[in-house]
DNA sequence: TTACACCATGCACTTGGGTGCAAGGTCAAG
DNA sequence: CTTGACCTTGCACCCAAGTGCATGGTGTAA
């Protein structure tokens, strides 16, 4: 039974088209994220189009840093019709996204500011000055 | 001795100030990213302003998502007298985090738009759909 | 029916980033 | 000169997020 052009696919086709190692689908199963739409009789996980822009969430959201236990909740909200109970999750999520933002942006800037000199004088570059005033806030992780 | 207006602190001073426990400053300079500025006769460590201010650096770039091996790098940096043999470096640290920008601010606005829509609606808040056109980059980790 | 790629489970191992603990030295106050 | 807070080293342990491996079933093409 080869999944053509049916929306299944197997874990290695899912896979791959995610670029990922077969065994981290499997992990995201046994971690709770990501359950196969389905099996073949024989015990063969199939992924289905919803399964797989799941995937993708999942991975962009690692991306940007968050953990698979944030990532877990998150997803709940998606098929939660009792949207009320988990609005203010979402805020608090937002919140830590913009805090984040601001200090990427402060990075952006020192990595700039160190490039620049770098690129005109002969001296140490100071990454570390662009930052100084930075008062190593607890950002949530 | 006690490190009183003087800018050398003890490692429990240090770990307080910016509010980490001891154990990790001894982690970090296991780790080759802070030696202490110097030890008392006695052995005990001592902290300086610009070890505080290095310190602070690690913390914020750990924030937004650089490794420790990373930031051994990008500490070179701050010392490195020939600066032209690690400019692309920088260059390369600088595309990252504009990458990672740019992934965040995606984010931001799922949240924003799930949240909006869970204000307003009754149902399924669809944070998942905000990303589904999000082509799953390996964002360099 | 044999070859070969693909899939299954279970379990052990790895890496990064810490955290904790035991056994003992240091130092200022009482 | 003792008490208590603080420091030292070395070593073992922890968690998150995978990664790999052994052993065995599946499916299709030659």
């Amino acid at each position: 039974m080869r999944p053509d052009g049916e929306s299944q696919m197997t874990i290695g086709r899912a896979a791959k088209s995610l670029d990922l190692p077969i065994s981290t689908l499997r992990f995201y199963e046994r971690a709770g994220l990501l359950v196969p739409s389905d099996r073949t009789p024989s015990g063969y996980r199939l992924y289905d189009q919803a399964a797989i822009a799941r995937l993708v969430f999942i991975r962009s959201a690692q991306a940007v840093g968050f953990t698979l236990d944030d990532i877990r909740e998150l997803l709940r909200f998606d098929e939660a019709s009792s949207c009320k109970e988990v609005q203010d999750l979402l805020e608090r999520r937002l919140a830590d996204v913009r805090a984040r933002l601001v200090d990427l942006n402060r990075v952006e800037d020192a990595l700039e500011g160190a490039l620049k000199k770098c690129r005109e004088s002969r001296r140490g570059c100071g990454v570390l000055t662009g930052l100084r005033r930075n008062k190593a806030k607890n950002t949530a992780r």
